[in-house]
RNA sequence: GCGCCCUUCGUCUAUCGGUUAGGACGCCAGGUUUUCAUCCUGGUAAGAGGGGUUCGACUCCCCUAGGGCGUACCA
């Protein structure tokens, strides 16, 4: 272990959303450095203009902050550092380490195709390796090509995957300069990373294979390469890759479900990475248990009744308030937030604090908490699920107007009255407490399920209460 | 096709040659309870298959199967 503090980073390229894959890298390489004192710092890959849009970049900001995972310094863009990229690609070439290739893309897929048909593996056969300057053709575009070895073997030592041997005979000359002048991703990710100060890095299997090809990059330039590690990949709950179809959504969807950023922190950093068995982790706890050799080495899949689960947790544990706040806070991006939307005013807000404690053992998500929350500041007459229907029909002679009367002669409205007053209510009646507390709850709430009773009728009020009482006795 | 990686309960995982293979989520059963939920108790369920190495393999090696990634003038 080094004592010099680790330079991660974090380097998505803006084609899409951040999504749940990429969280977890950024989560992992801020772990890490935050476990180290070292930085994180962010570069957006951005090279491909075609693919890339501001409004991907701005999402990917966002989701990071959302999910308190900040950054190191200002952020990198890659684009704009495509002429120092030039400049080390020219500088191979003078070095004798690429070279600058004139085969057109037609003339490439003639040769690709050959190689198939024949049933070798579609490589570049290095046709301008070692042609003099001479044959170039005068003014005809080129590409730049590195001169990968094409004897022994790369060796990768990742701290995730151990050692990984790739035969060089399999990499080819592959471009680092592009013909229109701009980088290739394996040229700008070696000299960013390089340039960066960047000293460990944490990104998707998926780059594995291309470890090696940046290894040939390095050594032709005679760097030091980071540190790796390569992390496993998220697939979705049927084992395959992540589509759209499973989750592979935008942060933001996320937060728009109702999940708290710590709950998704959590989830994700126990996907691939584990500490013995420990399930529920502080932000603390993780960052000092964090360590590249706890990582696993197999793909995970992405399942929503655990986080669903950790949500909840979250959700019961958090502050009255605070929770009371957040609600308010994503309210706009909930499908249900509409209920809790429309109730801002100080008594309003007054009443969903008031009900929090009641409320929050009952949802999983603050989409869930949120539409909980309806009776609260539904209107009157109330309208009425199926069940609670039934209840109020079926329910007892006489037994909400008892409640009524009992209820309108408590001269102080808190818990312990009501409490006292409808276990008389019951006691007088000779019914059992459910007899009486169900038919009351669906009165009250226009359903079979809500928070405990005494507990809805200390929030409503007396007079909210009575009258919604009144409004389900027959006339 | 070629290269590389992966494989413990349904899912996430613990185990770093010797355990009745542990925990969590889910599911099932029971308890608490005015409903639901919470909470508590218990239960269900796993080393892909085949060869080795070893006194002893989930653990080390090989093969097979399955899955994944890569193989672009995408990143």
């Amino acid at each position: 272990m080094s004592t010099i503090p680790p330079i991660t980073r974090f380097a998505p390229s803006p084609t899409g959303y951040l999504h749940i894959g990429g969280a977890r890298t950024a989560l992992f390489n801020w772990l890490y450095s935050k476990r180290f004192g070292g930085k994180m710092l962010l570069r957006i890959e951005d090279t491909d203009l075609e693919r890339s849009n501001d409004a991907a970049v701005v999402a990917i900001l966002d989701g990071l902050t959302w999910l308190g995972l900040n950054w190191d310094g200002a952020v990198v863009s890659q684009f704009e550092r495509a002429p120092r990229h030039r400049e080390i690609a020219e500088q191979l070439v003078e070095a004798g380490k690429a070279y600058r290739c004139y085969a057109t893309p037609a003339e490439l897929d003639e040769m690709r195709e050959a190689l198939k048909a024949a049933g070798k593996p579609p490589r570049y056969d290095g046709r301008w390796r070692d042609r003099p300057a001479s044959d170039a053709p005068v003014g005809a575009p080129y590409s730049i090509r590195i001169k990968a070895p094409s004897q022994g073997e790369t060796i990768i030592d990742d701290a995730v995957q151990g050692l990984v041997k790739f035969p060089n005979f399999d990499l080819d000359d592959f471009i680092i300069l592009r013909s229109d002048g701009n980088p290739t991703y394996m040229l700008a990710v070696v000299v960013d990373d390089h340039d960066m100060g960047v000293t460990q890095i944490i990104r998707g299997d998926d780059h594995l294979t291309n470890a090696a090809r940046q290894q040939i990059i390095y050594d032709a330039m005679g760097w030091d390469a980071p540190k790796l590690a390569h992390i496993p990949l998220i697939h979705g709950a049927d084992g395959a890759k992540l589509s759209k179809r499973h989750g592979a959504l935008g942060i933001d969807a996320y937060r728009a479900m109702g999940y708290l950023p710590q709950a998704l922190r959590n989830y994700l950093s126990r996907l691939g990475w584990s500490h013995g068995d420990d399930e529920i982790m502080s932000l603390d706890q993780m960052i000092s248990w964090f360590d590249i050799q706890d990582v696993n080495r197999g793909a995970s899949r992405l399942d929503f009744a655990k986080l669903e689960a950790l949500n909840g947790h979250y959700i019961r544990t958090s502050d009255d308030l605070e929770l009371t706040d957040l609600l308010l806070e994503t309210a706009p991006f909930l499908p249900s937030g509409g209920v809790v939307e429309a109730a801002r005013s100080s008594t309003e807000r007054a009443m969903l604090l008031k009900a929090m404690p009641g409320l929050k053992q009952r949802a999983k998500t603050l989409e869930e908490l949120a539409a909980n929350c309806a009776y609260l500041f539904a209107a009157r007459p109330l309208l009425m699920d199926e069940k609670a229907k039934e209840l109020v029909a079926t329910a007892d002679a006489g037994v909400i107007e008892a409640a009524i009367l009992k209820l309108s002669a408590l001269s102080d409205w808190t818990l312990e009255t009501l409490e006292a007053a409808i276990r008389e209510v019951s006691e007088e009646m000779g019914l059992k407490l459910g007899k009486v507390a169900q038919p009351l709850r669906a009165a009250l709430t226009g359903r079979a399920t809500s928070p405990g009773l005494f507990d809805v009728l200390d929030v409503l009020g007396r007079k909210e209460s009575l009258a919604r009482l009144q409004d389900q006795l027959p006339n």
